[in-house]
RNA sequence: UGGCCUAUGGUGUAAUUGGCAACACAGCUGAUUUUGGUUCAGUCGUUCUAGGUUCGAGUCCUAGUAGGCCAACCA
């Protein structure tokens, strides 16, 4: 992937800057470092492309480090789920860490820091420790344990460690500066108590390293060159500094933690306690329901990695707060998958039309192009016949020339097929119309020369004929929310701003073709939009869901009346 | 109100590091089109404010304003 004429963003400044102070650029590596307590979302994606990203850019490895500290939250599944996105996304990983590997090392760094003088055991209530803290204005005042003897430490420590105590009662603590301006410098908690099987250490420790404490000195294991994480880490920078330089030797890469501003993208929240929160409560039907922001329901939305690639690629990284439009994401989408996708022809909201001047019984097999973006996609046969389906939007009693579709007494082309004159129609007891009579032009047959086949008329319409459609079940998303910013308002919830339209389910119609479709098979339903087969799909009951619509420069023009 | 970060079209991101503010999306016009799709052409619109340094400032300095982050035994 050639990329030359692309600018740098402050990160790979950063990395040049360093290459030309002289650092070897195969030292260079870097890390993708997720906790596996939740599922990979967009804003993710972003970090991932990043990281991922600079490693393809710099021919360096890329680690996949599951920052797996806390027992509590931290589940084998969201592991699987992890990897499963990332490959899908289409990256490799060098080596597959966790920071529970780390945990003796860990450990005997901080012995050595309370030899050192520089941790001590405190032995107080979090509310007590939380007191003493200070505010952001108000220095903090020091702990009565903090000048604990090390030998009276070293023993409390060593007691944490074979679970002689219950949890809450001792915590191991930086000894710092309870004064620093920077509250993360107040005696950081490095170790607490938790009698909690992990899920990948089991029940060999009682103590589990914090995050300061463990992050930067796994950087250092690892020797990764750029730390790169989002901004609201960069007041823990200094003690990332801090923590390193108690361990770092000088023949060793010591590790930079540089910050990044998160995306977020409008109408939706990347949030893991939000979107947890979405699933917990039923909204949508899970993690992967095609409505999330998460990697695995964009992906079972129809989003291909090539869009979501593309798309971070767009949006860059910087450090400033940011919103970015989901038009953008939705105009990779429909990038990548007008190139890919066969077009099809399908009815979501049907209207029976009959060509009266048709045989009755009579079908025949018409030539339709499978992808006009891609001509060795090839082509298919359509069966016509006497009564056809096409969308009830696309008729209209009366209507003025700027609608290009049919309409009594006028004209159009059926898509592959004839042009057709609407002659008339029939309707409900309530006015609703329920048929439309049609004469077809014979000599207009699409491909086949003739002069009539090469009359212009203004609209041309989708259509399955009515004998061999397929039913199936398609799923039309819309927005999560209704507010391009649902979690940013000070005085409402996010929850507020749930679209209760986000999901509409309706059968349609498509022609025969579609019979012998797979899980994940994408398509373009012509004049629609993009739609994939959903895995609730079943044997003679196909699912799909809409990926994203066309453009539609005809819905803008009806919406502006 | 302590510390730190940020500020460029409607949105996101650039600007050869002090030298003609650009790219993409969105919007709007038009052309092409058997998808009101695609494609093509065009168009709209930007450096938070006030000072200062400089031949020259989006970039450097000062002050202000606005937004964000920081007081979990979370990451």
């Amino acid at each position: 992937m050639s990329d030359e004429s692309r600018s740098l963003n402050f990160i790979e400044h950063i990395i040049e800057d360093d290459l030309s102070n002289g650092m070897p650029k195969d030292d260079l590596r870097f890390r993708f470092p997720p906790e596996p307590n939740g599922y990979l979302h967009i804003g993710h994606a972003s970090s991932i492309c990043l990281n991922f990203g600079l490693g393809m850019r710099y021919g360096a490895p890329v680690n996949l480090r599951f920052d797996d500290t806390n027992p509590a939250k931290e589940e084998q599944e969201y592991v699987e789920a992890i990897k499963k996105d990332i490959e899908w996304l289409g990256y490799e990983w060098d080596t597959e860490c966790y920071a529970s590997d780390y945990f003796q090392q860990l450990y005997d760094w901080a012995v050595v820091l309370i030899k050192e003088g520089k941790a001590y055991v405190d032995s107080q209530s979090s509310e007590a420790m939380a007191e003493q803290k200070g505010t952001p204005t108000t220095p903090g005042t020091n702990s009565p344990f903090r000048d604990r003897s090390v030998e009276e430490n070293l023993q409390l420590f060593e007691g944490m460690k074979n679970g002689d105590f219950d949890e809450n009662t001792h915590v191991l603590r930086a000894k710092i500066d309870m004064a620093s301006p920077n509250m993360l410098l107040r005696d950081p908690i490095m170790y607490r108590i938790l009698h909690r099987a992990h899920h990948r250490t089991n029940t060999d420790w009682c103590i589990y390293p914090m995050y300061d404490w463990t992050h930067g000195e796994s950087d250092y294991i690892e020797q990764i060159t750029h730390s790169l994480c989002t901004l609201e880490f960069l007041p823990h920078r200094p003690l990332y500094n801090w923590f390193l330089d108690q361990v770092t030797e000088s023949d060793k890469i010591r590790p930079k933690q540089r910050e990044f501003a998160r995306r977020n993208l409008s109408h939706t929240v990347v949030s893991k306690r939000k979107l947890l929160k979405l699933v917990e409560e039923g909204v949508v039907s899970g993690w992967d329901d095609p409505r999330m922001p998460t990697l695995s329901g964009l992906r079972r939305r129809g989003y291909t990695p090539e869009s979501i690639r593309s798309f971070a690629d767009t949006i860059g990284i910087a450090k400033r707060e940011n919103v970015v439009d989901v038009s953008l994401l939705e105009f990779h989408a429909r990038e990548h998958l007008n190139k890919i996708a066969p077009r099809v022809m399908g009815v979501l909201n049907p209207l029976k039309i009959v060509i009266t001047n048709y045989p009755e019984g009579e079908e025949e097999w018409l030539e339709a192009e499978n992808n006009p973006e891609d001509p060795s996609a090839g082509n298919r046969q359509v069966p016509f016949s006497r009564e056809l389906y096409i969308e009830k939007e696309d008729f209209r009693e009366e209507a003025n020339r700027k609608f290009f579709r049919l309409k009594l007494g006028g004209e159009v082309r059926l898509k592959n097929a004839y042009i057709i004159k609407a002659e008339s129609c029939t309707k409900d007891t309530d006015g609703n119309i329920i048929e439309v009579q049609c004469t077809y032009d014979p000599k207009s047959k699409s491909g086949s020369g003739t002069e009539e086949s090469l009359r212009k008329v203004k609209g041309t319409l989708h259509w399955v004929s009515v004998k061999h459609a397929i039913p199936a079940e398609v799923r039309l998303y819309d927005r999560l929310f209704t507010d391009a910013v649902p979690d940013g308002h000070k005085e409402k919830d996010f929850m507020e701003f749930l679209n209760p339209n986000s999901l509409e389910k309706v059968t349609a119609y498509l022609e025969p073709s579609m019979k012998d479709v797979n899980e994940g098979d994408q398509f373009q339903f012509q004049r629609l939009g993009y739609f994939n087969v959903d895995k609730d799909s079943e044997p003679g009951k196909l699912v799909f869901n809409r990926t994203v619509t066309l453009r539609d420069t005809w819905a803008k023009i009806e919406q502006s009346k």
